[in-house]
DNA sequence: TTGTACGCGTTATCAT
DNA sequence: ATGATAACGCGTACAA
C-alpha cells in the first residue's frame, strides 16, 4: 500500500443555521417558523413568505436529530435482510425490492436504512432498532430460523415481504400468491401435454418455498396425474444444478419440471443439456421470478413473473400509512403473478 | 390485488427506558450512568457494576436522536453512489465495496446509510446530508458530471473510492493504482510476444478510465511499439461488444487488446469468436476487475484484480479515523493490483 | 394568528 | 469520583 501525504483535507465547516436564526431574520418567533416548515395550520401569508425567504437566504435545513428527539420519530425506515452481502447483491430480486421502496420513499421525506444482517450481529441490530434509529421496518427474505425478527415486531411497526412461516405474526404482509403462481406454471405444463411433472423446490425453511411446492402438488393432483419426483433446492443456481443431477440419478421418468426459481432453473438446464436431453422436447421447464437469468439461458425460460418492484413500493406504502396513523390497510396484500412464455415449454 | 383484512397488527409498544430510569434503579445520577455507557474516565467499580446491572435489567438502549443532538454527531456514515439502482445492483464491484465497509463498521458503533442517487434527487440528498443525518460520506463511482458531490465536501468529511477527476478535491481518496494495473496488463501482453496492442477504454468521464488508458499507452511506447487502435466504452458489457465490432470495422491490425473492464471484455470476446478469430491465438485479451464474469467467459480472462473489498474497508477506516479526530491519515491511499492469468493470453 | 415555555434524552461543564 | 445543571434544536400545548 503506497501513500502520498497531501494538503490537509478537512476545514472548518460552517455551523448550520437553526430555527432560531431563521426566526430572527424573519422577525417572528421560532414557533411560527416551525409551523411553516411543517406546513402546519394557519400562518399569515405575509409572515409565511418572510419565513420562507429567510429559510432560502440562510439555506436552513432542519436538524434531524433535534426533530427526532422532539417528535419521537426518526423519519426513517429500515429494510432488514437476513442474508449475507453476497446473496443480497447476487440476486436481482432484492434490487427490485429496493428500487420499489425507494420509488415510494422519494415521494416522502423518509429515509431508507439498509440492514443486511447475515449471521452474527443480530443482537447488535436489535439494539440499533431499539435505539430509535427508525420508525418502522420492512423485512424480506425471511427464514423460519430467524427468530430475532419476531422481537422487532414487539418494538416497531413491521411489514413482511413474503409471508413468514410462523403463526402469531405481528405486522403486515405483502406477498405474491405463490400457490397460484406455481399452479399456473404447472397447469401450463399440463396444457402442453406433459404427464409426468417433476419439481425442484425452494428451501422448506421459507414460506414461499412451501407454497410453490403446494401449488405444484395440488395442480398435478387435480389433473388426476401422478406427482413426479421432488428435489429440494435453496433458490441458488448451484443448488439448481445439484438438484437436476439428483433428479436424473433417481431414475424416475419425467417429461417436465417446475423449478421454483429462475436461478435454480438456469443451474439445472445445462445439466439436462449436457446429458443430451433436449429442452423443451424431452424436458419442458418453467422457472419462477422472471429474472434476467431466465433470458440468459441457452433455452430462454418460460417463467412466472413476480412484480418485485411493485412489492417494494407497496411495502413502503403500507409502512408509511401505518406510521401516519392510518390503520385501515389490510394486514395481508397479495400481488398477482403472470406467466411469461418463452422457449423452454 | 387481493386483500384480506385480519386482526389489528399494531399494539402499544413499551416506552423505552431512559438514562433517568437506569440512574434511579442504580441509585446514581444520570451523569454517572452516561459515563459508564460511554466507557469514559473514572467511575468507581462498585457503582459501575450497579449501573451495568440496571442497564441489563431494564434493557436500556441509548436514544440515538438525543445522543446525536447532544454530541452533535450522528454516528452514521453514508455511502453515496451516483448511479441508478440497476447499475448498482448489477455490478458486483459495489457489492464488494459495501461488504468491505460493513466489515469495518462492524467493529464500531457506526451505521451505514446507503444513498443511491441516480439523477433526480441530488438536491434532496444534499438537504438530507445537510440535516446532519451522517457524520461523513464515502463516494464511489463518481463521474466528472456529478458536480453536486463537490458540495458535500463543503459540509462533511468525505472519502472517495477512486480519485475524482477534478482538481481542488476536498476529501480523502482510496484508489487502486490504475495506471500501474493497466501497465502490468499491457506489459504481460508484450511479454507474450504481442506487437500490436489495441485497447477498449473505460469512460473518459471517469478518472479510472483515463488512468487505465494512460497505463496502456506509456507501456506500449516504452516498449518502442506503435500504439494499436483505441476505442472507448463505458465499462458495461454492451459497450464492450460494440467496441469490439468497431475495432474490427476500423480495419487496423492488432494481435492483442487490453480491455479496461471484465464486463466489456466479456461483451467483446463473443464478437471476436463469432468472426472466427481465436482467443488467444489470434487476439490475446486482458481484462480488468477480476469479476465473476471473467471466469464465465468462453475463454476465461486474464485480468487485473482489484482489492474491492479491501478498498471498502480502507475507506471506512479512514473516515472513522477522521471522525475520531485523527488527522494523520494520508490524503491518498493506493492499493495494489495483481495480474490473474487465465486462458485468454 | 402568534408567541411563551416546557419537554424530548443525552452529553458536557462545572462545582463539590 | 460524583452530582447538579446547562446546553443541543426542535415540536407543541397553552396562553394571549
Amino acid at each position: 500500500m503506497t501513500s502520498v501525504t497531501g494538503a490537509k483535507p478537512a476545514q472548518a465547516r460552517a455551523a448550520a443555521p437553526t430555527l432560531e436564526a431563521v426566526a430572527a431574520l424573519a422577525g417572528v418567533s421560532r414557533a411560527t417558523v416551525s409551523r411553516v416548515v411543517n406546513g402546519s395550520s394557519t400562518v399569515t401569508p405575509s409572515s409565511a413568505d418572510a419565513v420562507r425567504a429567510a429559510i432560502a437566504q440562510l439555506g436552513y435545513v432542519p436538524n434531524r436529530a433535534a426533530r427526532s428527539l422532539a417528535s419521537q420519530q426518526s423519519h426513517a425506515i429500515a429494510l432488514v435482510v437476513p442474508e449475507d452481502t453476497t446473496r443480497f447483491f447476487g440476486d436481482v430480486y432484492f434490487a427490485s425490492i429496493v428500487a420499489g421502496i425507494n420509488r415510494r420513499l422519494e415521494r416522502s421525506d423518509y429515509l431508507l436504512n439498509l440492514m443486511i444482517a447475515s449471521k452474527g450481529p443480530e443482537a447488535k441490530m436489535l439494539r440499533y432498532l431499539a435505539g430509535g434509529v427508525v420508525d418502522g421496518v420492512v423485512v424480506v427474505s425471511h427464514h423460519t430460523s430467524d427468530m430475532f425478527v419476531r422481537e422487532i415486531g414487539d418494538m416497531l411497526p413491521m411489514v413482511f415481504g413474503g409471508r413468514p412461516a410462523f403463526d402469531d405474526l405481528k405486522g403486515y404482509v405483502v406477498d405474491v400468491d405463490n400457490v397460484a403462481g406455481a399452479a399456473t406454471a404447472t397447469q401450463h405444463l399440463i396444457d402442453r401435454g406433459r404427464r409426468r411433472i417433476a419439481t425442484i423446490t425452494g428451501p422448506m425453511s421459507m414460506q414461499s418455498g412451501m407454497d410453490r411446492l403446494e401449488g405444484w402438488r395440488t395442480t398435478v393432483e387435480k389433473a388426476g396425474l401422478e406427482p413426479g419426483p421432488v428435489v429440494h433446492g435453496d433458490y441458488t443456481m448451484l443448488s439448481g444444478s445439484r438438484a437436476a443431477r439428483e433428479l436424473l440419478a433417481q431414475g424416475d421418468e419425467f417429461d417436465a419440471v417446475f423449478v421454483a426459481s429462475d436461478l435454480m432453473a438456469s443451474g439445472a438446464q445445462p445439466v439436462f443439456l449436457d446429458r443430451g436431453l433436449r429442452v423443451p422436447e424431452d424436458i419442458a421447464m418453467v422457472g419462477y421470478d422472471d429474472s434476467p437469468s431466465a433470458v440468459r439461458c441457452d433455452v430462454p425460460l418460460t417463467t412466472v413473473r413476480q412484480p418485485s418492484e411493485a412489492m417494494g413500493e407497496e411495502m413502503a406504502d403500507i409502512l408509511l400509512s401505518v406510521l401516519a396513523g392510518d390503520m385501515s390497510k389490510p394486514q395481508e396484500t397479495l400481488l398477482p403473478t403472470a406467466l411469461v412464455e418463452r422457449s423452454s415449454t
